[in-house]
DNA sequence: TGCTGAACCACATTTTGATGTGGGTAGCAA
DNA sequence: TTGCTACCCACATCAAAATGTGGTTCAGCA
């Protein structure tokens, strides 16, 4: 296997030293840089003996520049780096914002250092390794929204909505539907009364956002 | 620990049997059920001696109702049950469709038994398990799409796209951003042109889905 | 049996939106 | 200076949407 390149932000000194000596000793890792800021790893990739990097250790709750605002300048110097973000805690927000800002791999802090271990080979590898409960939030912000039933609205006025969304006008609607145009406004009148809105981008905002 | 009522649904028989025989020597899992499909799955559902499930291994690739369509199903008799689906290809659309549907952990098919099962436990303690490369596919979606140069949009223009997304209308922007509602008009114009769409739901949509 | 609600339709009015034409002013680069 | 672009504005026209009032039919229910 391909020397794996290695890079480590983190403040706490104690989890820092456990991570550096742990994953130095394996053969396929070196650790080609290890800074307690997202502001000192900045400077080093400046400077002219810029460090390879296959994969970063991001801890999220740095000092000063934060491990979700640190990843996007991390990118523009190494776009091609994966980034494991490391947490304490595991706050809904927080994960969806790392995944859009562009980790690829989210690791709780209580993760045993062999699984962290596994876990930079995996994303070396292509992949991504999640910690299970971390994953099972991600997994649960896909699902529909079980909301309180479903919003109230009938078929019909369902399969209008849809055409809504679908970006026909009344008059397509009317077409598709097979009823007239008057209808149609008809249906969409009730169905903003009942959805309590009063523009069609609000009815679409709805539905893509599944409130609906 | 609690014993896990375990159902399988999968139609390959020599990998449903090699789930079966696998699984079932686990103490601390119990087989409540096994079929070749989704429709058979719910006859059993319906009958009087209703099995227990807490975790289910639902193949994607069913002949019949597709495992996606049979989640929603699934999740209707039995919404407290984890869903592990089971999948022999990765595509993107199927990974997300079925967590939409709400599956909570996604494995490929090569994955080793140990590893199921070590899934199955994972998924019974509320945590969920996602193959790497599946869980690599999953972040990607998060991430911003690393779209050409932003769409060429000027500033002013991400302005009046931001005010369409959140609803206002021309006279309202024209009012918020201090410019005429002809000014509006003509930037709208612009954008639809950039955009190569002709109305604002257009618009929004793209807005709403990161493209842009 | 008579009420209710969903779906259907018509007519009317006002507001928005979509588009075109034309014309200003800056600022910046060739 | 010229030319380009972003931004600004006006006028015009037609299409679409928002909203209200009023009426019909049909199925399900008290």
């Amino acid at each position: 296997m391909e020397e794996i390149k290695l890079a480590i932000v983190e403040d706490d000194a104690v989890i820092k030293e456990s991570l550096e000596t742990f994953m130095q000793v394996h053969p396929s890792i070196k650790l080609t840089l290890s800074v307690t800021s997202v502001e000192a790893f900045l400077e080093k990739a400046q400077s002219p003996l810029r460090p390879k990097i296959d994969v970063m250790i991001l801890d999220i709750g740095l000092p000063g520049m934060n491990g979700i605002q640190g990843i996007y300048h991390i990118r523009q110097k190494y776009p091609n780096t994966d980034i494991i973000m490391l947490t304490t805690f595991e706050e809904d927000d927080k994960i969806y914002d790392a995944l859009c800002a562009g980790a690829c791999s989210y690791i709780s802090k209580r993760t045993p250092l062999v699984k962290i271990r596994e876990a930079i080979f995996t994303v070396a590898q292509g992949g991504s390794y999640m910690s299970p409960s971390i994953a099972r939030k991600i997994a649960e912000r896909f699902m529909p929204k079980k909301r309180q039933k479903e919003s109230g609205l009938s078929e019909r006025q369902m399969q209008i909505v849809q055409a809504l969304v679908d970006g026909l006008s009344y008059k397509m609607i009317g077409n598709k539907l097979n009823i007239s145009l008057d209808t149609v406004r008809d249906h969409i009148k009730r169905i903003y009364r009942t959805l309590e809105v009063n523009s069609k981008v609000e009815v679409i905002k709805k539905a893509m956002d599944g409130d609906i």
